[in-house]
DNA sequence: GCGACAG
DNA sequence: ATCTTGTCGC
C-alpha cells in the first residue's frame, strides 16, 4: 500500500505539543462517516460451529502458505498489530484477507524513540504500522487496527491515523476505554452482540454527548458469573461511522473475542519475537 | 495541584 | 505492551 498524506506520517522526533498539534490538523481530513463502497456483509467470516472444544480445535482462518489474492474479488480487510523487542524496537504485523483466506502477510519494524503516552500512541507505534503497510503489495480495502480511533482526546487516535495517512477506511479496536463516557456502565455482564454508545464528555475535543464509539460484546461465556469475557471497544477510524465500525467487528469476528484479522496479527507479531 | 489514561 | 505456570471453567 502507498502512503497518501506523508504529511501525516507520525514522527517521534518533535514535542508533545507539536505530536498534539499534527493530531489536530489530521482530523480535519479524518471523516466519521460512511464513504466505503462495500458492506460488512461482504467481509462476513463464517459463523463458528456450535460444537467448538479447545480439542476440536477453533482455527477459522488458515495459518499457512498465503492464497492467491484476485484483484476482481472480494475486499481485503487488513488485520495490523504490535509488539516489542526488549523494549527498544517495535514489531508490526499485517495480515491481509480475502474471501475468508489470507492472502499476504507483511512485517515492518521501527526503533521505540519515545515511552508509551495516552494520547500519542501513534508516535511510538504508527512507524512501523506504515512500514507493514508499505510492505504490503495487495491493496488493503479496511483496515484493523488494535487501539482507538475516534475514541481519543483530539478525535485522532491511532486507527484514525493511519487511516488517514493511508486515506483508507479504517476501524479501531481496543480492550480498555481510553476516555468518554459509556452510556451504561461498563462494569456488568452483557451478553455476545450487545453494543453500549461512548459519548463524547468534556476531556474529548468534541461536542458533549457525541458518540464517538461503541463499547460491543463480541462473545461472552454460557455463565458469566463464573468466567466472563470484556467487551471490545469500537470507535471509527475513518470513513466509516461509529454503526458501521462496529458492524463490521462483528461481520469479521468468528468465534472467539478478537475479529479474526486481527487475532492472526496478533499470532503473527506473536511468533515473530 | 488532582485525576485519568489505547498499547 | 511485557514479565510468566498452573489452573479454573467450558
Amino acid at each position: 500500500m502507498e502512503v497518501v498524506h506523508s504529511e501525516y506520517v507520525p514522527d517521534p522526533d518533535r514535542t508533545h505539543e507539536e505530536m498534539a498539534e499534527l493530531q489536530r490538523d489530521l482530523v480535519a481530513d479524518a471523516v466519521f462517516a460512511d464513504d466505503v463502497d462495500f458492506a460488512p456483509a461482504d467481509v462476513a467470516l463464517d459463523d463458528p460451529p456450535e460444537d467448538r472444544t479447545p480439542e476440536a480445535g477453533q482455527q477459522t482462518l488458515s495459518a499457512g502458505p498465503a492464497e492467491a489474492y484476485d484483484p476482481e474479488g472480494p475486499p481485503v480487510v487488513v488485520g495490523i498489530d504490535q509488539a516489542f523487542v526488549d523494549d527498544e524496537e517495535a514489531v508490526s504485523a499485517a495480515v491481509a484477507i480475502q474471501d475468508g483466506a489470507v492472502v499476504e502477510r507483511a512485517v515492518g519494524r521501527r526503533p521505540l524513540e519515545i515511552p508509551y503516552i495516552p494520547g500519542l500512541l501513534a508516535f511510538r507505534e504508527g512507524g512501523a504500522i506504515v512500514d507493514a503497510l508499505q510492505n504490503l503489495s495487495v491493496p488493503g480495502d479496511l483496515l484493523v487496527l488494535d487501539g482507538s480511533g475516534r475514541i481519543h482526546f483530539r478525535q485522532a487516535g491511532i486507527a484514525t491515523h493511519v487511516g488517514v495517512v493511508f486515506d483508507t477506511p479504517a476501524i479501531g479496536v481496543a480492550k480498555s476505554l481510553l476516555c468518554g463516557e459509556p452510556r451504561e456502565s461498563l462494569d456488568q455482564y452483557f451478553e455476545a452482540g450487545e453494543r453500549v454508545a461512548i459519548e463524547a464528555d468534556d476531556e474529548v475535543e468534541a461536542p458533549t454527548g457525541d458518540v464517538i464509539g461503541y463499547a460491543f460484546q463480541s462473545r461472552q461465556y454460557p455463565n458469566p458469573e463464573k468466567r466472563h469475557v470484556n467487551p471490545l471497544i469500537v470507535s471509527p477510524g475513518h470513513r466509516v461511522d461509529e454503526e458501521t465500525a462496529v458492524d463490521f467487528v462483528e461481520a469479521l469476528c468468528a468465534g472467539y473475542k478478537l475479529p479474526e484479522p486481527t487475532r492472526l496479527a496478533d499470532r503473527d507479531v506473536g511468533r515473530l519475537k
